[in-house]
DNA sequence: GTCTATATACGGATAGAC
DNA sequence: GTCTATCCGTATATAGAC
């Protein structure tokens, strides 16, 4: 009884070339892709570059996906869903300005990541061409976001440590997220040197000005 | 004695073939390549298009500018200053909840024309191979824009209507710019229906944040 | 499945006539 | 300055051997 596709007890082959543990061939494509459209763009990444990468013939990328367009949605639909991995939601033991100082530094850091960075770039660059990539990103980063700081306004506003009113939330947990999106990164995504506010400070005045609007006094 | 490059006193001619009031040859390259550019992205915009679309052949192109890469940075540098041309500084004589509501939605609209959505689009997509690209581009508009409510907040602060410390004030600054870039700026960058958000709620709420924490008692 | 070699097209840039 | 025609590299995609 044959065994297809990497059946789950067989370790990993170990690429003879550069020592890698590279998995299937088809991997090995996957992650030279992400690597030359993340670096290099959609339009100026080529598939020889990405067989070179791979350690591979162009033919056997095309054994594997139908041509260059698809390549690029595997590969950004698997960044999509990998830079959402599960956030640590801050425990709620503490008072609301801790736990929202602690998730903005989360959101802050993440967002900072040189592949979180080169993934956005790609994405705005081609989503005006590709309607479902604009989607598939924004369901996968931005709308995951928002439903689970909404989620920890809603708790911290249930348990009496902020008043934020029912048909304010959204605007609330919108702009608390867009206070993480300033300087710092702007010229972080423009590839300039770097931001001038430390993201302590940042964090900290986000959840600041929150609290100092709906906080409770005590 | 000859005049050069198109005099003060002399009307523009007249294209014959789609009647618009195209300028001089260069001109029209540079209007057809600011087109495509935007449209298409650096690399997928291709020297043929921008010929066809400014009626001219592609040798003209090369006779006003050497490469690719220079008509691409005479395109964006020319957007890049037309993008930040004077914003309207609010009047000053309200109170502070006012003007920053009034200098938000300013902001707010015009980061969401589609030329401005577009141009930041295809600069961050090209920024990490172009670093100049970058600096012009930040230059042009983030910076002169926190440059701008700096001042603005700096004022309000000496007349009292606001109490910044001075050591916070850039930060302050930061977030505030920040709070314009949220939902609705994120849908409009991917390309997406519309955001979930009213563009005065949105500057209401970023006044009235930084107003409840910074604002002086009366 | 995987490779080498190639078909085919397109894009950046230029030569040379007018 | 402006055009037509063309050179030449490169890119996507495939054919066919193993």
């Amino acid at each position: 009884m044959k065994r297809k596709n990497r059946p789950m007890g067989r370790p990993r082959k170990i690429d003879p070339a550069d020592g890698q543990p590279c998995l299937s061939k088809r991997d090995c494509v996957l992650t030279a892709g992400q690597q030359v459209f993340l670096e290099c763009g959609y339009a100026a990444a080529s598939m020889d570059a990405v067989a070179v990468r791979a350690n591979v013939s162009k033919a056997t990328i095309y054994a594997y996906f139908d041509n260059k367009r698809a390549l690029f949605e595997a590969v950004i639909g698997g960044r999509c869903v990998a830079a959402l991995s599960e956030f640590t939601v801050p425990q709620q033991h503490g008072d609301a300005r801790a736990v929202l100082t602690d998730l903005a530094l989360q959101v802050l850091k993440r967002q900072l990541a040189p592949e979180a960075l080169a993934l956005h770039r790609v994405v705005l660059g081609e989503a005006p061409r590709q309607p479902e990539l604009g989607e598939a990103f924004y369901a996968a980063g931005p709308a995951l976001g928002i439903e689970l700081v909404g989620r920890l306004f809603a708790d911290l506003t249930r348990r009496g440590l902020l008043a934020i009113p029912e048909g304010k939330l959204p605007l609330v947990v919108d702009l608390f997220l867009a206070m993480l999106k300033g300087d710092v990164h702007t010229r972080a995504l423009l590839g300039l040197p770097n931001g001038t506010h430390c993201l302590e400070c940042i964090a900290d005045m986000a959840a600041d000005l929150v609290v100092a609007r709906y906080g409770v006094v005590k």
